[in-house]
DNA sequence: AAAAAACATGCACTCAGTGTAATATAATAA
DNA sequence: TTATTATATTACACTGAGTGCATGTTTTTT
């Protein structure tokens, strides 16, 4: 980190942090399977945390209310500050900025899943799978504006607000 | 695209593909910034095509339908058999995949700017950001689901079939 | 035709990542 | 404790992506 920090991603060589850390190139390779792997292991599985909650979760008026409450919980247990020195470390690289992308892709795809058991009707999975997607889109967006105003609301607040935003964009009012 | 094929994408060298083109390696990386731009570029720049759409399409009833039909209309000149096919040759590469993920990021913001200029209103901002995350969302699951399928059904089939799974699951009856 | 701009290439270099084999360290059985 | 056996660490050598720089080769422009 101190390095990251210091010289930038790309400036920091894996033989530099090697040796910073006490070990050698090579066992550096043995723990993480790529340099940009340092920092992608930092943002930690919140995509089996969401699942996890969600399978935990009481019975809800909506799929929608079930997976949003679920979000609030699972970024209720995640520090801000910390959120934002990682996303701050994270805009260096290119490469680490796309993995963090395809991350999403991967906790829709556990979110999903734990949505799935809980309504396994064939004929709802398309509109689970749009279910998840938004979940993980609104927790996503909510990061974004939480890092882009530097934190200055707390994250749960803009997350909620980055729901009711669903709510309101497309609960419309039928006759 | 020959030589991925045969060879898998990590399998073709730079070196060989350059050869195969008829180009020196250094020229390669004259015209493509990295090996994986290779397969990214024939991507193409969906995001402002979309956003071009948005532009121009004629008021509609809801900024989601407008949005919704720019992007069928998008689709509808991307030929589905270039889809399958780049669809294979990416699955080849993790950081291609990666990157691919991240450029839904960028049609989203993209699309952000177009929806935003036809509602500024600073109160809307966060609802049309959402509008963005979702449209491109929907068609990100549309493409997935045609690739999955192998093309069976046609694209505008499947996208349409994503888009109304989003009205069906959040469009709530209210009294 | 001469000058200038754009394109192509060769070369040398850095660095990420991998396979392999040797060596050290820790854990376990005797 | 000692011998044995995993397991962790390392050195070494190699491939391949990507970059900077200098030089050569076309096109354009004047």
């Amino acid at each position: 980190m101190r390095l990251f920090i210091e010289k930038g991603f790309d400036g920091a060589t894996v033989e530099e942090i090697a040796t910073a850390a006490g070990i050698s190139r090579r066992t550096f390779f043995h723990y993480f399977e790529s340099k940009d792997d340092i920092l992608l292991s930092l943002q930690g599985d919140v995509g089996k945390l969401f699942a996890a909650e969600v399978r935990r979760a009481p019975p809800a008026t909506s799929p929608f209310a079930l997976v949003r409450d679920a979000a609030l919980r699972v970024c209720a247990s995640i520090p801000g500050d910390d959120m934002l020195a990682i996303d701050r470390l994270m805009r260096g690289s290119a490469s680490v900025q796309a993995r963090k992308q395809a991350s999403y892709r991967q906790q829709e795809e556990a979110l999903f899943s734990a949505i799935r058991e809980r309504w396994p009707e064939p004929e709802r999975e398309t509109r689970l799978r749009v279910l998840a997607m938004v979940a993980v889109g609104a927790t996503r967006l909510a990061s974004e504006t939480f890092n882009q105003e530097g934190g200055a609301r707390p994250f749960d607040e803009v997350l909620r607000g980055a729901f009711d935003a669903v709510t309101a964009e497309f609960t419309t009012t039928a006759p």
